[in-house]
DNA sequence: AAACATTATGTTATATTATAACATCTTCCC
DNA sequence: GGGAAGATGTTATAATATAACATAATGTTT
């Protein structure tokens, strides 16, 4: 596993902070980050990889018994609308969202080798998509943008997976 | 079922079109457009909507008793190696490719309401991925630029579907 | 506190999407 | 015709996701 962002830094670190903004957050939105809740998006943090709902199911069954494939994905729903992680929907997967500021327009850069998942406010790219939509006569609701490929350190260490 | 491409153009002839194009190209290729890959490419083809394999499915069993899952992904597969569909990620759907000259790069503009997808070059909006992924020292290997929204026309009738 | 509404979670069942693995048939090439 | 490669048939199952209804916890009103 080459996992760049796990030998680079401190990864408590990123966990706890994003731990921190999510109780932030729903406190100040009336949001209930209830433990189930939590536990998920503790999981969904555990790296910089994007996660599969099954996934989490398997890693939680162990700690709620009662844990089945509604209890996971209505955390990652609740998750989801609260701006505290993303789905990555080239891979069906999930990954934590560090965007503090919580600006919820970006590009994700997929490496297919090691599965992390990068996330780029691409300010440019954004306008470019609402210059060519303003063409189209579209009414923007939600962007996806999903870039896949191999990250530096991937590149480096061989071919695609 | 608001399907302004069905409404206001000869579909007929984006069919024969598309078919022709695929013949034209397979041909030069030496890719085999075998009569039951032609079939699902028409099948694609019979709207502007993201279509779903098992949809696909229903459609060939009267045709061919013997179809399966595995028959229909086959052949999906091979279209979409050929550039002939694209897949629509964030809708695990298929859609025919209009780009005749067969510049992969794109972006989809997918209406939430009649799911009815346009394809678009957006050369600029490519560019500035480029530009925003020299920085970040990633190897691009695929873009999947998929914007939700509303047509104009669905824009015109009512809200989100 | 009792009554009620709302939200969250538990539970069962099933729908939807996709692939693996191996058999058979067809085509192409020598 | 014989062998290789490619295409399709067939069976089974894996992986992803939601529906529907039951129960429990929380909050609000009185």
């Amino acid at each position: 596993m080459y996992s760049v962002a796990l030998t680079s830094h401190d990864h408590d670190n990123c966990i706890t902070k994003a731990i921190g903004i999510a109780e932030q957050l729903c406190n100040a939105r009336g949001a209930k980050l209830t433990p189930l809740r939590r536990k998920v998006l503790e999981l969904v943090w555990e790296s910089h990889r994007a996660v599969k709902a099954y996934d989490l199911l398997d890693r939680i069954k162990p700690l709620e018994q009662s844990a089945k494939p509604a209890t996971v994905y209505r955390a990652l729903d609740f998750l989801i609308e609260q701006g505290l992680i993303h789905r990555v929907e080239s891979l069906n997967a999930f990954i934590g969202c560090v965007c503090s500021d919580h600006q919820h327009e970006l590009m994700l850069l997929i490496c297919n080798r090691c599965l992390e998942v990068e996330e780029r406010p691409a300010l440019e790219v954004m306008e470019a998509v609402t210059k060519e939509i303003s063409q189209a006569e579209f009414s923007v609701h939600r962007k996806a943008i999903e870039i896949h490929g191999l990250c530096a350190q991937c590149a480096m260490l061989g071919r695609d997976g």
